[in-house]
DNA sequence: ATCGTGGGAGTAAGCGCTTACTGCGCTGTG
DNA sequence: CACAGCGCAGTAAGCGCTTACTCCCACGAT
């Protein structure tokens, strides 16, 4: 049906062994055949069948990128990024571009594993595994021991936004890109500080997420650094006011509302990530309370629509682009993993019009 | 290196044939052979070779997806939609899950052959190709050339959100699903005419795209039916307000800038989308005009962080998630194609605090 | 006891490519 | 003039699977 190798060979008076040469372009072929050999190619409109080429060199043209959900921004621009670099030189014969298989797993540890074995069966060049569920000991566990035979096959792993493998061997052949969430929360918690809040709420994410954890840890650490720990008499510590939820932003307006229940001084409320800003914000609306005048508020991630906010969101920036440029490019294996395995993105506090000094000073 | 089936084979006593029977499962098989083979490749941790198995059966684990950037969320939703459609059943055996591959054209022509030619090698299953770019008489000749080529090897090609292709047969085995623009925008239009609006300015996207043809056609009918055509009396019609520009949001704010340069008096504006629209916004509120009480918005496509906007943009909903979800299922095969090949998806007026009556009734 | 029947399993021929190995004809050297 | 050396190109053996075809054997019918 298709056209073939050996229907380009015979229309060019040829073997199908130069065909295949002068397709690849890695061994020396007279100009003329070359010549005779392309123009039966165009001729014919012959493409080749990657899939028996595949088979025959023993290599893939697929890297597999897991996300949560790319209909969310935050996995969107890490996508996008990673696509655009995975695919990069797709265009020039021998660029090295591949196809990026895009793959939700709503963060259910089964949709990740069932993911992986699509994946491991196409034999893919590599795996970029971002964001992530529930980090259970058994889930990672059963992850971990699937990426160290993927990687024992000759897969590049990677890990974006989620915490290093460790084990047994402790130094599985995978690398990872993570950000500096615990600095990002500090920075951010100390702007807040900073500006007089003394009594601020904090709604988490997920308790069982290393993001989650990191982003509570530099919170606290921030708040320690003034001496505002757990033991702090009530009122002036913050650790007490926080609410778990999930990254979204229903999860962000049921804790505001909590937050308020519990503790309606608060004069400012740290939210897990912007999507939970959003949530939080709809919510001191709801109550008529204004922002920053009555409460501030901040985010973490920056994502595109935080600027454009009501009132703008002060967050931190995580370089999402950036970081998606880099994975792809240790999953093309373009660039040499750094040492130790772990490459830290780091963070940036951006300050707009969410965030202000509380106008009835608290302290 | 890895297990073959033939490693499996052995260690069951059994031949590769009857392996891939009970894998496959589309051949009978004795119970106790079927048992001894599914220990063996448990006991190897036997993966199939996808590739092989792909250039064997002559088929093919994957579905194309292009999209102009997945980090826009208006693609990244569609994408999400699609990805999870096509991987649907993917966790079953049989399931008829497929790999969702993912490409960012960036609306670019050579950019969306570059991957129509990759995924004609991988053999893809389907391809959906989804937004687009600038639709020059040469590069639609050249996209129709390759899809009518793809199609007739059996690939399933669907376009979404793309007018549908047509040509010299005026059939090309392809699918449509498109959006109901023109309807939404003049619901839009006639909104804003019937809160009082006289002086409507329209920022709309790319002049090649038909996207914005149909969306700015919606507006005119509107317009047209309360008699306020182009030839409409200076300051009555709305169509000399047209600024044409990208659908992104410095384009909006470059546009609003423009329009009030041309006529201040504009007591609204419809934006080409929301991004367009929150440019406006911007623009508007850097002018010290406030909204919706000097100058209405509007904006299209009703993307998540509307409803957050500063104000809440009013718009014309789009069920992107719906669109994805049918497109991938006629990508898949699941859905018999709509008579006509053209299904189209019906959108819906959102008014949200954007848009007000004008405090100064010009009419 | 013979034969037909049919379910279950093996044989082997590809699928379309890559690539190690072989071979051929030519040039340069002793 | 014989022979080594080299640049090209052909031969053919897979890569790991699917599947048409064949074969075997147990069983029921005659």
């Amino acid at each position: 049906m298709a056209v073939t190798l050996a229907d380009v060979a015979a229309r060019a008076g040829v073997s199908s062994a130069t065909v295949s040469r002068v397709l690849n372009g890695n061994y020396p072929v007279s100009g003329s055949t070359r010549e005779r050999v392309q123009r039966a190619v165009e001729e014919l409109d012959y493409v080749v069948n990657g899939q028996a080429r595949a088979l025959a060199a023993a290599t893939s043209d697929l890297v597999g990128v897991l996300v949560n959900d790319v209909a969310d921004p935050f996995f969107g621009i890490l996508a996008s990024a990673l696509q655009t670099e995975i695919g990069a030189g797709a265009a020039q014969r021998g660029g090295g571009g591949k196809l990026a298989v895009v793959c939700n797993t709503g963060g259910s540890p089964e949709a990740e594993l069932t993911y992986l074995t699509l994946l491991e069966r196409q034999r893919a060049a590599g795996v970029v595994l971002t964001g992530g569920a529930v980090e259970s000991e058994e889930h990672t566990a059963a992850v971990r021991a699937r990426l160290v035979r993927l990687a024992a096959s000759g897969t590049r792993i990677v890990l974006c936004g989620r915490p290093p493998l460790t084990g047994p061997d402790d130094g599985p052949p995978v690398t990872t890109v993570t950000f500096d969430n615990r600095g990002g929360a500090r920075r951010l918690t100390e702007h807040l500080l900073s500006l007089g809040h003394r009594r601020i709420g904090y709604v988490a994410g997920p308790v069982e997420r290393s993001t989650t954890r990191h982003r509570l840890e530099g919170h606290r650490e921030a708040l320690a650094a003034r001496g505002l720990g757990p033991d702090t008499p009530e009122g002036a510590g913050a650790l007490r006011l926080t609410v778990h939820g999930s990254y979204d932003r229903p999860s962000g307006y049921d804790a505001a509302l909590e937050l308020l229940r519990r503790e309606p001084r608060l004069t400012a409320i740290v939210a897990a990530n912007d999507s939970v800003a959003l949530g939080v914000c709809a919510a001191l609306r709801d109550r008529g309370l204004s922002i920053p005048d009555d409460v501030s508020v901040a985010g973490f991630d920056d994502l595109p629509f935080s600027a454009d906010a009501c009132p703008a969101l002060t967050t931190v920036r995580i370089p999402l682009a950036e970081a998606g440029t880099r994975a792809g490019r240790l999953a093309m294996g373009r660039q040499s993993p750094p040492p130790g395995g772990v490459a830290t993105i780091t963070t940036e506090l951006i300050v707009r019009a969410s965030t202000a000094p509380p106008v009835t000073s608290g302290s």
